[in-house]
DNA sequence: GAAATAATTGCACGATCATGCAACAAATGT
DNA sequence: ACATTTGTTGCATGATCGTGCAATTATTTC
């Protein structure tokens, strides 16, 4: 055997590649070509690492999950009470290192492209209910099973859509405008 | 001149595929050969009339907000009260026959290329904006400017995250609950 | 240092894409 | 009836796409 680590480096760099073309270009506009033309590297060398465009775009897609998966378990360690939990779970999810223009589109396109891919779809779902269901295990503390079923509905759909509206060109929205009016539905409402 | 009639019928024809294309292929996915073999027509003809894809593909765009724009004015035009009319205007963006899946699909293509296509995001901010317009001036008549402004984006991103969640392949969420839902947050909130 | 293997390149291939164009068919105006 | 305009076709064209493969280079193991 031989050269086994800098492989790792390589698959990350030409996944960062792709995300910054999925942002750039959208999910049709990303071509091996502009992969290529961004990394340096030769067609047959994405091939050589990933299979194929589709499995590279699935992996691609698989690490921007991880990315907010990790954002929200991180924000989650420190905290203790039901309220506080809460709290992390949405600001994590708005936090303005992830709730960027650039992420929003990227999200955006993997959303559309989810209901013709199947293992995006997948992906999409499996996200989706781990988000769901830590948010209403934390609801659950604090009201009735029924209130916080609707709750956790009404809270998903509304980030959800702050990131549709996040992603548009010119974008009034603000980390921190979307967070407050989340938290004013949840605890104030 | 000759034959003026059949033009707009053909038109619609053209577009009617290529929405139809759309959801089942994505943005991506919809060529000009596939919109052929749904018609019948040939290549050349769709340039006849429309100039060029783009162009199409905006066309279809336009002939989609019209139809939402239209069902919200129909449902607008029997109210009085403000809360008729605010309880109107939710309802039409989830009426039974827009809320598909099908809609939702090709409407989330819709928001993913608005990202890059300066054309579509223009005509995402108007019907954005509208809509905001719309509903903020009916919850003004209820309530004061600040909480009026607050409850519609709060509102509008509601809306827009059913959408998301309703072009899934395996969506949970029907017309009737996401209407409860948002309906239970303005009044019961 | 030599053998083995991984990484990388460059190119060729077939498929598919949007588009342009010349020719033809059909319908209307006069 | 005839000229004019519109609708429609079929094909050619050049570009671009993802992919496969043989050859080359780099790196590790022994």
């Amino acid at each position: 055997m031989a050269r086994p680590k800098a492989t790792i480096s390589r698959k990350e760099t030409i996944i960062s590649a792709t995300l910054n073309c999925i942002h750039q270009h959208g999910y049709e506009g990303t071509t091996v070509a502009r992969i290529c033309a961004a990394t340096g590297l030769s067609a047959g060398n994405i091939h050589y690492h990933f299979g194929g465009k589709q499995q590279l775009l699935e992996e691609a897609m698989r690490m921007l999950l991880r990315d907010v998966r990790g954002k929200m378990v991180d924000a989650l360690g420190a905290v203790e009470t039901p309220e506080g939990r809460i709290k992390a779970i949405i600001e994590s999810n708005l936090h303005p290192d992830l709730f960027t223009q650039k992420i929003c589109i990227t999200w955006l396109h993997f959303w559309a492209q989810a209901a013709h891919v199947p293992e995006l779809s997948r992906l999409e779902k499996v996200n989706r209910r781990r988000f769901r269901q830590n948010l209403l295990h934390e609801l659950c503390r604090i009201t009735s099973r029924d209130k916080a079923e609707l709750l956790t509905s009404q809270t998903v759909a509304m980030i959800d859509g702050f990131w549709i509206e996040r992603a548009q060109p010119i974008s009034e929205i603000t980390p921190k405008g979307a967070i407050l009016a989340v938290e004013q539905f949840l605890f104030e409402g």
